[in-house]
DNA sequence: TTGAAAGCGCTAACAT
DNA sequence: ATGTTAGCGCTTTCAA
């Protein structure tokens, strides 16, 4: 760290305290507890102190003293960086802003690279508390986060006993989902889903890794297909389910593609994020098929730019969600079960999503 | 702060010397320098640190010890929710972003809300440097952060001596903007801007106040306004300039409409940024004026959006800034002068200006 | 390779 | 209203 025009080091609570000629509590007290110390005694501390460039008690000896670091940590799968570009991320992220700025703490975004396995900026976060967001089960931050004598919530995955949670049902959701499509008439779909575990694979799904995701939320959703989709005889096993390891429309564009190009019969494209959707929709337009005369598209999330597009999909409460988070992170009281909060979702029905031509056709000549 | 199922708080460090019989060295040691010690010793720690339950060597008391918290600080103006909604300011939050997980240090977001004056969260923040975004220049917790013995960089503003500083030239671009639009033919023209105090004045600006407005960005902003249109002979003090408290699209409409009502002849809205032009946009069409036939907009910044838009507009690079700062801040070195990054910005046509519709229809009729 | 000693800078009982 | 006494839990010379 570079040392730069305002940094001096020489004052400290001490050496103020026998300059003045007082006690050290004193001088505490004159920054912690005004009411503790004559006004006047008070002002010539103070005014020591900016003579001799005290910059007031520092922070850390501070939370060693106290225990208290007064700041929420944040873990996410991704580079942190990523928690910017993804629309649903940074929804949450203001829930929870909000939910820390309201309790006077502030949010401490550790780095944790999900390629490197460099858990050490885990173990160095002065912090009360974690927040844990979206990360896979088998992740080693989370494990470390764990290990750490702090309270600790997750969000949306992975679904842990013994650690207060909040999410959704993302498997209702998605079954929900998978009916209205159903009802409309769709039998041959394909998927394309966001990664499913921490090694890349940007590619078709057999039914092992679905079985085995783990992140929990995509397994849920995965499922939720799966079953409504059985119920009604399809054959799971035939549908072609793509992966993708980076969530970016690009990506969802080139899964999309790879979907298509397995099997152009499909009449409907689902997709596990509006993101990904967003890409399909592109990937549509770009082979001509018209959205949703020819293939329909879903997503999920509920995004901004979803919504704009017209996206049929799933919106869930982001930024509720980081809010909820917060607070029952920072919710005092004994506990002896852990909580959990699930929020509601909504089924958005956009313009992406029709009748299957196919059966249009069907009605149309009177079959 | 709640307590939850993962909390224990038993073992320290030196249990675990006692209960090993071993000295805190070496306990230190088998965390931070395994090679100071017999592999098998170190795994006797490790294990017995298992069994107690010892969660490592605790992080406040080692960064009291080191002197190195691992962290950057980031004070914002807003309410710290705010930098999400924000597409410049999550931009310059994803470059930060970038910065500190390249340097492996956390991003310790400091909960600062400019209504109220509590300085404590400035005070409390352990981190080993700040970078203050786009705050006032009488702002009290940048006073604090500059009382803190640690490195500071400032992004955008205030332009304060002694201090290393990112931004661009605000005035430069403003004036080149201005002189595109002069070129064009427009002299009658109306102003939307941003907050220029601290406090609120949602309406009309006397010149005094542009003057002397506290945030560096929107007063050199105005300056450039100024002197490109007073060169051209243009009497500023009879431009209507309209301020908004709030930066959102609908305050940028109702500023809009504010302009409008006062003058209905201007032939062109300059706004200070692309949200507020976004919301001028909208209030254009509501009255039916089409833009740029009956009239030009034109914004700032260069978010996506406003290219979505089409909006003529100065693009910055904001995530650059984001990451100069970062690495400003976080590179090594004694320096006796303060640093400053000036970045390039670039003026982008786009299909909200045009010759105003007076002048085209004096050619037309062969004036 | 391991240990002993000396704080980092502060706050919180408990006196006075 | 102010001072005394004890650490918070750790790292780091320096010595063995």
């Amino acid at each position: 760290m570079a040392r730069s025009m305002h940094v001096r080091r020489p004052a400290t609570l001490a050496s103020l305290a026998a300059e003045l000629g007082v006690s050290r509590t004193t001088v505490s007290n004159a920054y912690n507890r005004p009411d503790q110390l004559s006004p006047e005694l008070r002002r010539r501390v103070l005014e020591t102190a900016r003579r001799l460039g005290y910059p007031g008690p520092d922070p850390v000896a501070r939370s060693l003293r106290t225990r208290k670091a007064g700041a929420v940590g944040l873990l996410l799968t991704e580079n942190l960086s990523y928690a910017f570009r993804d629309p649903a991320a940074i929804g949450f992220l203001e829930g929870l802003a909000l939910a820390c700025e309201t309790a006077g703490q502030g949010l401490l975004l550790v780095p944790a690279n999900p390629e490197r396995e460099d858990v050490a900026a885990v173990h160095r976060a002065g912090v009360d508390g974690f927040v844990v967001y979206s990360v896979p089960d088998d992740d080693p931050h989370l494990a470390a986060v764990l290990e750490r004598p702090v309270p600790t919530v997750v969000c949306d995955q992975p679904d842990l006993a013994d650690v207060d949670r909040v999410g959704i049902d993302d498997r209702a959701a998605m079954h929900q989902l998978a009916q209205h499509l159903i009802a409309l008439g769709h039998r041959r779909v394909g998927v394309v889903c966001m990664r499913l575990a921490r090694d890349r694979n940007d590619g078709f799904v057999p039914l092992s890794r679905q079985e085995s995701a783990h992140f929990h939320v995509q397994r849920s959703r995965m499922s939720g297909l799966r079953q409504a989709f059985t119920e009604v005889g399809v054959d799971w096993a035939s549908v072609p389910v793509v992966e993708r390891f980076d969530h970016t429309i690009a990506q969802g564009a080139s899964a999309a593609a790879q979907v298509l190009d397995r099997d152009p019969q499909i009449t409907a494209l689902i997709c596990t994020s509006d993101i990904l959707a967003l890409g399909a929709l592109q990937e549509a337009e770009r082979r001509g098929l018209r959205v949703p005369a020819d293939l329909t598209v879903t997503g999920f999330d509920g995004i901004r730019e979803a919504e704009q597009a017209g996206l049929t999909t799933v919106r869930q409460p982001v930024l509720e969600k980081g809010r909820a988070a917060g607070k029952l992170l920072m919710e005092i009281g004994e506990r002896t079960k852990p909580r959990t909060v699930t929020l509601e979702t909504e089924l958005i029905t956009g313009t992406t999503a029709a009748e299957p031509r196919t059966i249009a056709e069907e009605r149309w000549f009177g079959h």
